[in-house]
DNA sequence: AGTTTGAGTGTACGTTCGTACACCGAAAAC
DNA sequence: GTTTTCGGTGTACGAACGTACACTCAAACT
């Protein structure tokens, strides 16, 4: 039952950042106070420094936090396709399932990167542009695509992670409501599709 | 120099409203207190109930006026394309000259849509899905598109609309880079045209 | 064993917040 | 000319805020 100091320390900062996320769900991190998050998590407010030096530090971890999330992601899309042909109906599935698994986070990071404080929203947006690069180089391994050039393929990707993005954006909308959910996760494998054919009839033209 | 009763009190209104859309540049509304805004205006705290119940409504109002500028963007879109051949090209013109002149009105739908209070949210997505949906009557007027069920053209304006809204808060989060906005610009292009590709080969297969 | 370290406590401050209430004075209504 | 209406004022309150400072006490170090 004994308890080394680190270990408690870590205990209490998980209980902070679990705080935190819970609370930012219903609002957003630069209407969030210290306080309320030393009140949820049980401690009292000056506690908060042993662990944070402020609100926005706090924000960076759980950008960190979440990003861990979105990879894990991105690694279950590139185990599950080795080239099949339902890749856009497997990887939307992926999608749907991360989201729901980790709703938490994906709210998180859509809300902050719109309105958290300037450095929160520059860490996101940061981590979102390695995103696209990383989801470039996996389409580059693609059959189709060896006369791309690189530049195409990372708009091309910027557009497929934008949609995906405003996909889960939508989801996270719609909580409790499987027959919407259903509808849009339909019209996001449509929209693959037809980026997929553009794609595929690219550069055959010009 | 007379001034009539109503005729103060829409100024005081409107100096509420662009006070609050100044101050929502650098936070969000959610973040926004009512004595902020009066300080801002000039006007005692109290005061500020004599035009709007909460924050809340203030910002559903400021949705409201915001939206009115976005449908002139989709106005000048139309009056500008007579079916030409370059409609993408000048229709990004017409966005990118739209997010610059009202932007601080596309930075409040962007930020607000994601972090703004419920009601404010709910508004700014049904904006938005009328906005898919006029944009979707558009297409169908375009040939090539005769084919197409209105199912699938919903879908193609959601994504269009969707890569849009990414560009215009790119081109928001890279302010005085002419550069870097170039380049958003540049890939916008791209990826309108990628999609333009897909949409011209669409239901030829299946 | 004695000392140091550091997570968490408790009090206390000045500030800002939303809002209640009584009030003012000029335009509007009569 | 008198009365009513109403946008704006001024004061006043309790609550919540960030944070400074002095404290406790058990784990960790020597």
């Amino acid at each position: 039952m004994t308890e080394t100091r680190g270990e408690r320390k870590e205990r209490t900062r998980r209980a902070i950042l679990d705080a935190a996320l819970a609370l930012c769900e219903e609002s957003s991190l630069v209407a969030l106070s210290l306080r309320q998050v030393a009140k949820e998590v049980g401690i009292v407010p000056t506690a908060f420094y042993r662990h944070f030096d402020s609100i926005e530090a706090l924000g960076l971890a759980l950008v960190d936090e979440s990003f861990v999330s979105l990879r894990a992601m991105l690694l279950d899309v590139r185990r599950s396709n080795p080239g099949f042909d339902d890749t856009i109906d497997s990887s939307i599935g992926i999608l749907v399932e991360h989201v729901h698994r980790q709703r938490a986070h994906f709210q998180f990071i859509a809300r902050e990167r719109a309105a958290g404080p300037a450095q929160v929203r520059e860490a996101i947006n940061r981590e979102i542009s390695l995103f696209e690069h990383e989801l470039a180089t996996d389409l580059a391994r693609l059959p189709g695509t060896v006369t791309w050039s690189s530049e195409d393929l990372r708009i091309l990707s910027g557009l497929i992670v934008t949609a995906m993005v405003a996909t889960a954006e939508a989801i996270l909308r719609s909580p409790g409501r499987p027959d919407v959910e259903k509808q849009i996760v339909e019209d996001a494998r449509v929209q693959l599709r037809m980026v997929l054919v553009g794609a595929l009839n690219w550069r055959s033209r010009t």
